[in-house]
DNA sequence: TCCGATTGCTGATACGAATCAGGAGAACGT
DNA sequence: ACGTTCTCCTGATTCGTATCAGCAATCGGA
């Protein structure tokens, strides 16, 4: 830095210097000239001043009087940047920066948030940290209810990136279509000839789970086939328990998570069986691009969610009164058919 | 959202339910209660009231006083989340993040300021975006000098992630070591009985590419020997040039950047010569972990730089007066010796 | 010549928080 | 009983900008 912080001009000083008075300044600088009625003689004067000056609109004021600071906040209940989950909020950052810039607003990420044991919450000291900003896009995959429930109470704008319910609290979010995605694959399945296919789902029946239950079961009753559901927790997936699911004669198995899918994997690699020529399988998450295992999977859209995130909780922001929460379904692509086949004559 | 957003609570709203002016809330708020002897029976009220409401200091309000609001703000002359370049911002803005977090300040992406041609300005409009946190780190591969001699003229509080110079102003920066690397490097291949080392450098000569020929003209100093520079541009990297070259007689080479390094790889690979058994090479830059050709080459401290950014930010905050410019230096860790092997025989 | 409209501004005020001078009331000393 | 000190606050003002009501001067028309 070169210099002492002197004190910055303000309209003042540049009024002074035109000599007109500082509400013609503002209105000279803000463009309002021509409607101001000030005629180009004026507005060339003033401008002259600022630039002689150097003045530089105080950011600070500007937004004091103005409604909002074009902030938008993101928070997430986790550390945004992990290091072993490179891509996955990263994703959604790139979204929600895109969106972002192309509204012109900024972003804060409230990292400050953070408790001794690492997780983060919106309210610190009994404050909502977030209120900084004009809304914000909430990202994570811990639950934190109360949290939502309060800020949803307090009327603070917000945006939840993936499907919340909250006892008495109505959530705007953006989801990835898991619903449709997952009927889609049962319908992919029947189709290739399958007539019993198995869903193995987690104990921890969160709303993603929820969502895809539903598409499954959708996808079971538009192709006449019976719904096998297995809800395990990983402690579960054992021997016997993969016998008696394959004794209900499954010809194919949709699996909840990259968790589920390693342990079935290994478990049937025990017993010398292949996907998918012995048996079709699905993840019915996003895998990442990189690593072990390949299988049928999901893409799940996060940086359109990102996007799709900030956009809402713009429309949200521009809506004065009270608005109904608004819920946004982005469609969900099944990634490739890797161990998808018929099934085994 | 359930309820109407209401306006925000102020200090006077707080004042009204506690039963006590706004002077005593700003008071309680800033934690100046004892200093303003107001009794820890009052001190509860107020806290419950700001709870009760959910108040949050507003940050223009804050910083148009003059106080900080715990803001520190992050910009970029490119868009921070490039899709091709995964690594290079985020590993700075994991190190950001995790500082900022330890020092209970939020982060703010400036992003707002991008224009049409996707170059990110710091002045919108004339008014200076930055103002808004307290101080800012500064990424960028790009130069904006103007901008940059510009926010130093004004005295604000700035770091620079990357070593900048820029006429008639003193810079804040944080750097990765590249001289004393490039040195290393030098020494090590002097070590291994080469005698003659080529440096390839790239006719942009900005900071970085200044530093490390000088760390080259150190070590070649410091090992007694001679130095052997080409300056060129990628189009020159041709057969001829390379003759040119081999022809001074060089057992190995400091490449400057990736593209460089392509080009010469694929130079050499036509004819029949190999690395390191012909030619030892090392690349002077942070090459991507995963990608094709595999080099000897730098490893820049990207976590590290991105906390010391933030932390030498708070400092500077912290001092009142007008500040000298500090710069810190990174050590800057030569990867392996993939590409380097002592001289043919 | 007087009225109304238009031009070209200005003064006052609000935004929300911080700060400072000061003041009411209680307690204490003499 | 009266001055002094303390405790616990409050009112007024400030930061720099935006906005709005309004005002003086000029002009056009009848």
């Amino acid at each position: 830095m070169t210099g002492v912080r002197r004190r910055m001009p303000r309209q003042a000083d540049v009024a002074r210097l035109a000599g007109v008075s500082q509400a013609t300044v503002s209105a000279v600088i803000n463009g309002r000239a021509r409607e101001a009625g000030i005629p180009e003689q004026t507005v060339r004067r003033v401008e002259d001043a600022v630039r002689r000056l150097g003045y530089v609109a105080n950011a600070a004021a500007r937004s004091l009087k103005g409604k909002g600071n074009r902030l938008i906040g993101v928070h997430s209940f986790e550390s945004m940047f992990p290091i072993d989950q490179l891509d996955f909020y990263h994703e959604f950052l790139i979204g929600i920066e895109q969106q972002a810039v192309a509204d012109g607003y900024d972003l804060v990420l409230f990292a400050s948030t953070e408790s001794a044991d690492g997780r983060r919450h919106i309210y610190r000291d009994g404050a909502n940290r977030l209120a900084l900003a004009d809304g914000s896009v909430l990202i994570g995959v811990e639950h934190n209810a109360s949290d939502l429930a309060r800020l949803a109470g307090e009327g603070y704008p917000f945006v939840h990136i993936g499907r919340r319910t909250v006892p008495d609290a109505e959530i705007s979010w953006v989801s990835a279509d898991y619903a449709t995605a997952t009927a889609g694959i049962v319908g992919r399945l029947a189709a290739l000839g399958h007539r019993r296919i198995g869903y193995v789902t987690s104990t921890e029946r969160v709303d993603v789970h929820m969502d895809k239950e539903s598409g499954y079961r959708a996808g079971c009753a538009a192709a006449g086939l019976p719904e096998l559901m297995y809800v395990v927790d990983t402690a579960q997936v054992t021997d016997p328990w993969l016998d008696a699911v394959l004794a209900t004669g499954v010809t194919a198995l949709l699996l909840e998570g990259a968790e589920i899918a390693t342990l079935v994997a290994a478990l049937l690699d025990a017993r010398g069986l292949t996907v998918p020529g012995d048996l079709s399988a699905a993840v019915l998450v996003n895998l990442p691009a990189v690593g072990a295992p390949r299988w049928s999977s999901l893409r799940i859209p996060r940086n359109e969610m990102g996007r799709m995130a900030v956009k809402l909780l713009i429309d949200l922001l521009a809506d004065p009164g009270a608005t109904p929460a608004r819920h946004v379904l982005l469609p969900c692509e099944q990634l490739d058919e890797l161990t998808i086949a018929p099934p085994k004559a």
